[in-house]
DNA sequence: GTTCTAGAAC
DNA sequence: GTTCTAGAAC
């Protein structure tokens, strides 16, 4: 692992002059790992700073501007006096993210959305894609319009429940190319740190914890010192109800008729989160979590095993690995 | 969401 | 005695 983490610089980040990198491509895996990706330099890498925080260099974060140092305190939950459900909500609203939040923060940002770095993340890999606000942001500096009103925003239920049909799918065509774009970048260090690419997931949690919607891209190892407890597990587990894949979304949004049906299931997943301890790769039941996480580098040591075989053997990567076991 | 810790499980 | 979970507190 060693110096894996160094966080892609505000300049080399995606400007917010800039237009959307991906932003006018619908959801398609075919737009994902093609030239519309923007280019960034060798140094940058999407590694999540969990474990290397501490060890940016110190300029990094002498860089950190008072604004933002406001902001964090300001931002940490409960200082406050009781949980701080806008963590999030004050990063989308910040008209200039990038000059606004530090490198260890902030991934990308484009006109409409922003890729931060998950505080806790649960896997090596762990970033979220929130939709800035107004959106999309206006042209005109006097137009404080937005073609959603905030609360449209606050989560899933709120967005799907939104009546303006175009808008709600021009945020999730925005968060789903963003995500596209992030996970690449994953990928990319994935090859740079371990010799293969592994899978990544992307989805909503049914109920989420801070308020403004946020689309998780998580790499599939669950493989993180943040990973405490079953609930944290099952949170992310996609074919358990909790963690609602984007793709899943997008069919609900191609018929809508059963809208609040999905609403209904969204408000009853909490129950979900109890589900017994199971391995998400291989179906076994795991008495802990002590077990559970050696249980899970068990499968990661083999699978790159078993993909670096079949890269020396075919001098290329299988399409997708996680099937194998 | 995390941290803390009592008491259950081993 | 130690490890671990789960619920309360924050």
């Amino acid at each position: 692992m060693g110096n894996c983490f160094a966080p892609i610089s505000p300049d080399s980040a995606d400007s917010e002059d800039e237009p959307p990198s991906a932003a006018a491509a619908g959801p398609g895996r075919s737009t994902g790992r093609t030239s519309e990706r923007q280019p960034r330099p060798s140094s940058s890498s999407a590694r999540n700073p969990s474990q290397d925080r501490n060890r940016s260099h110190p300029s990094r974060r002498q860089s950190t501007s008072k604004r933002i140092r406001k902001h964090s305190r300001s931002s940490s939950l409960f200082s406050m006096g009781g949980p701080s459900l806008d963590a999030l909500r004050n990063y989308a609203t910040l008209s200039h993210p990038q000059s606004s939040l530090s490198p260890s923060k902030l991934l990308i940002s484009n006109k409409t959305t922003l890729a931060i770095f998950d505080n806790y993340p649960k896997a090596k890999y762990h970033f979220l894609i929130l939709p800035r606000y107004p959106f999309p942001p206006q042209s005109n500096p006097d137009s404080k319009n937005s073609i959603l009103p905030l609360n449209a925003l606050d989560d899933l239920k709120s967005l799907l429940l939104c009546d303006d049909r175009e808008a709600r799918e021009e945020v999730m065509r925005a968060l789903y190319n963003t995500a596209l774009e992030v996970e690449e970048m994953i990928k990319d260090e994935m090859l740079k740190t371990e010799g293969y690419e592994w899978k990544v997931d992307m989805g909503f949690h049914a109920i989420p914890s801070m308020k403004h919607i946020h689309l998780h891209v998580i790499s599939d190892d669950r493989i993180s010192p943040s990973l405490k407890t079953k609930k944290h597990h099952n949170s992310f587990r996609p074919d358990l109800g909790f963690f609602i894949p984007i793709m899943e979304v997008q069919r609900w949004l191609d018929d809508d008729s059963n809208i609040q049906e999905r609403v209904a299931a969204l408000s009853d997943a909490e129950r979900l989160l109890n589900t017994p301890l199971t391995c998400h790769k291989c179906d076994e039941f795991i008495t802990n979590i002590p077990k559970l996480k050696n249980h899970l580098e068990k499968h990661f040591v083999d699978e790159r095993a078993s993909a670096l075989r079949y890269i020396a053997r075919h001098g290329t990567q299988r399409s997708s690995d996680e099937d194998m076991f």
